[in-house]
DNA sequence: CTTTTTTTGTACTGCTTCGCATAAAATTCT
DNA sequence: AGAATTTTATGCGAAGCAGTACAAAAAAAG
C-alpha cells in the first residue's frame, strides 16, 4: 500500500481533516470532565473539531466513544506508572506510583479531573452492565498491579517478613481509589499526600 | 394548630396525596441507581407517585432534590453505623461499621446501588461546584468519623501504642471509599470482606 | 476529463428534558 | 352556599439530545 515515492500514498477519497489520536485525547478530556451521561455529542464534536457524522464514522456510537476514552486514559495511566513500578526500592516504587498517578489526575483543568474510570463510571454502573463490567476490570487491574508488585518484593526479599502481599496490595488499591475521589473533590495536595505517605509507611513497616 | 378533637386539624386546601418522607426515600433510590444527570423528573415522578409540579412545590428544582436525597442517604448511613461506633471493642466496632455500611450499600436492588454520594457525586463534581463541595464534606465527615473513633480508642487505652490515629483513620476512610466502588462494580461479598478484614487487622496490629 | 471513493458539512428526525401555566379538584372557613 | 386556599392533573414551550440522510467537497485512479 505504501509507495516508494516521496509522497505518502493515499487511498482515494477526501483526506481526513482530523488526527484520530488527537481526537481521542480531546474526547477523553470531555468525558473525564463531565462524565458519560452529561457529555453531549455537540460538546465532543466541538472539542475534537469534528462533525457528528465524522465522530460516528470514526468511533461508533456514544458508548463506544466512552470506551475508547477509557482505553486511552488507562493506557496513559499505565505508561505513567510503569517506571515507578520497575523501581527495585519498594518505598520509592510505591511513592513514585502515587506521585505519577496524582500528576495525571491533576492534569487537564483548574479543578482536578482525576480518574476517568473511578470518578465517572460508577454513576453509570448500576444501570449499564457493560460499564459496570469495565469498572470491575479496572478495579481488578489495580488490585493486580499492587498485589503483583508486593509479591515481587516478597520474592526479592525486600518485603518485611510479616507482611501479607494480598492484604497490603488491596489496601494500596483502596488508597488509590480514595486518592482519585479526593482529587476530584478538590482536596488539597498536602491532605492527599498524607494519606499516601501513611499507606506507604504501613507497607514498609517500622524503620529498622 | 393541633386540636384536641379526634380528627387532625388541617389548613384549608386540597389534602396532599403523598407522604413527604416516603417520597424522599423513593427519590433517593432513583438518584442512587442512575445518578444525577441520568435521573429524569419523569422517573422521579413515577417513583414517588407525584406529578412534576408537586415535586417542584415540595422539593424545589432537580438539584435541590438531589441534595435532599444526599441528606436522606447520609442520615440513613449515620443511623446504621451509630451502634457500631459506640462499641467499646475496637475490632468489633470497626468490623460492625463496615458490615452496617455494606448492608446499606447492598440494599435496594439486584445490583448493589452502593453509596449515593461516593458513586454518583464524583461524576458531577468537576463541573458543578456545589456538588463538588458536598462531596468534599462527605469525604471530610468520613475522615472525621474514623479518626475520631481511633482517638477515642487512644484515650481509652485500647489502641496499640505505636498506632497513629490520623494515619490509620485516613486508611479506614480509604477502605470505605474502596468498598463503595467495589460494591457498585458488583464485586463478590467475599472479596470486599477480605479488604475490610485486612484493614481492620492492620489497625488492631499483631495479636498479643 | 470522468469515475469512484471517502470525508465533510448541513440539516433533519423523532424523541426527551426541565420548568412552568392553568384549570379543576378537594378541603376549611365564614 | 360561596369564598379562599392548597394541591392535583394535564398540557405546554423552549431547548437539548443521539443518531441519520444526503449533497457537496476532495482526493486517487484510469
Amino acid at each position: 500500500m505504501r509507495s516508494s515515492t516521496k509522497k505518502v500514498s493515499r487511498r482515494v477519497g477526501r483526506p481526513r481533516a482530523y488526527d484520530p489520536d488527537a481526537a481521542v485525547g480531546r474526547m477523553t478530556e470531555v468525558f473525564r470532565e463531565v462524565g458519560f451521561a452529561r457529555a453531549s455529542l455537540d460538546e465532543i464534536a466541538q472539542a475534537t473539531g469534528m462533525n457528528r457524522p465524522s465522530l460516528y464514522a470514526a468511533f461508533g456510537d456514544k458508548k463506544a466513544m466512552y470506551f475508547r476514552a477509557i482505553d486511552h486514559f488507562s493506557a496513559e495511566m499505565r505508561a505513567r506508572v510503569e517506571r515507578a513500578l520497575a523501581d527495585d526500592d519498594l518505598g520509592r516504587s510505591l511513592a513514585g506510583f502515587f506521585a505519577a498517578a496524582l500528576e495525571l489526575y491533576r492534569a487537564g483543568g483548574d479543578t482536578p479531573p482525576s480518574c476517568l474510570v473511578l470518578c465517572t463510571a460508577p454513576a453509570e454502573a448500576a444501570d449499564d452492565a457493560d460499564i459496570r463490567a469495565r469498572l470491575g476490570q479496572t478495579l481488578a487491574e489495580i488490585d493486580g498491579v499492587f498485589v503483583g508488585r508486593l509479591q515481587r518484593a516478597r520474592a526479592a526479599g525486600t518485603l518485611r517478613p510479616d507482611a501479607d502481599p494480598e492484604q497490603l496490595g488491596l489496601l494500596l488499591a483502596a488508597t488509590l481509589h480514595s486518592v482519585a475521589l479526593r482529587a476530584r473533590a478538590g482536596q488539597p495536595q498536602a491532605q492527599i499526600d498524607a494519606l499516601v505517605a501513611g499507606a506507604v509507611a504501613l507497607v514498609l513497616g517500622p524503620r529498622a
